[in-house]
DNA sequence: TGCAATTATGTTGCTCGAAATATAAAATGC
DNA sequence: GCATTTTATATTTCGAGCAACATAATTGCA
């Protein structure tokens, strides 16, 4: 293997994880407007679609664990945007349930797909491929685990 | 723009989020046995590069700003890994510079990027492929800005 | 039945990541 | 030469992200 190999820019790991980031500062003036976050916009693109999800589900979606999603659902259901609540058939399980006022944000925040695709510059194609192409690599490095 | 768009799954972003986790919990049980976390292990590949840095250089290389470089070159220092110094042509310039124990964790951190290649299953030529790909996404993302 | 193993969530402690602000040094302009 | 602006870094504060551990409910099996 190449001595090249082992700069910055050979690595994959570093694009992937500097262009996350440079999407987050994309979505962070249009998400402040919203007073949300990131992380719980995702959670509510989950919720707006199927409405209520438990707390197992959601850290299976996201791959994000209890320790993040605990107090981050916390952090919403205190800004109304959720309500949280015990099974009655399991007392383990927390259902999480979208509220009115999280419903509302939907509306709000259905322009910025169309918004951010415009401004990354690509196709509509182009994303799509390039999404099929990370969630097969995805698929692989979650199968090694 | 169709209903779908709005899935969790749609979202080119997510999938970049989502990938960017899964390798960095590939890299972690490989890190764990040089000390170092993964932006730590970034930083290094950029001094193992160039020996030295101002803080300014590192943080447009990795696009992380003070706020995250300043403590962590800090905790850096104190396990001996890099030594800072303020410029003395001007003053407002801290020089970080990797020390002999740096180095050594270079030999000891060689094996890391073949090691996860082989582990993404995917071949050296589509990942350099798919590193141009999403540099070009960044960058138009970066224009943005 | 009863007890060990499993499951779902919560808590703690540490490390990023970044916005906002502060501070001190250097550059600029008059 | 001095005030203003710019530049480089540091600090504060908050929200993730995750490992390790804790807890309580359920399951499974001897």
């Amino acid at each position: 293997m190449d001595q090249q190999r082992f700069t910055l820019d050979s690595h994959l790991c570093f694009s992937l994880y500097a262009c996350s980031r440079a999407i987050f500062r994309m979505y962070r003036p249009l998400l402040d407007e919203l007073n949300l976050t990131y992380p719980q916009y995702l959670v509510l693109l989950v919720l707006w679609d199927r409405q209520e999800s438990s707390i197992k589900e959601l850290s299976q979606v996201l791959s994000l664990d209890s320790g993040t999603l605990t107090p981050m659902l916390k952090r919403m259901e205190a800004s109304g945007l959720l309500e949280r609540s015990r099974s009655l058939e399991d007392e383990r399980i927390v259902t999480v349930r979208i509220t009115e006022k999280g419903l509302e944000l939907q509306d709000r925040a259905s322009c910025i797909p169309a918004s951010l695709v415009e401004s990354s510059g690509l196709d509509i194609n182009q994303i799509d491929m390039l999404n099929e192409t990370i969630r097969t690599l995805m698929s692989s490095v979650d199968n090694y685990r």
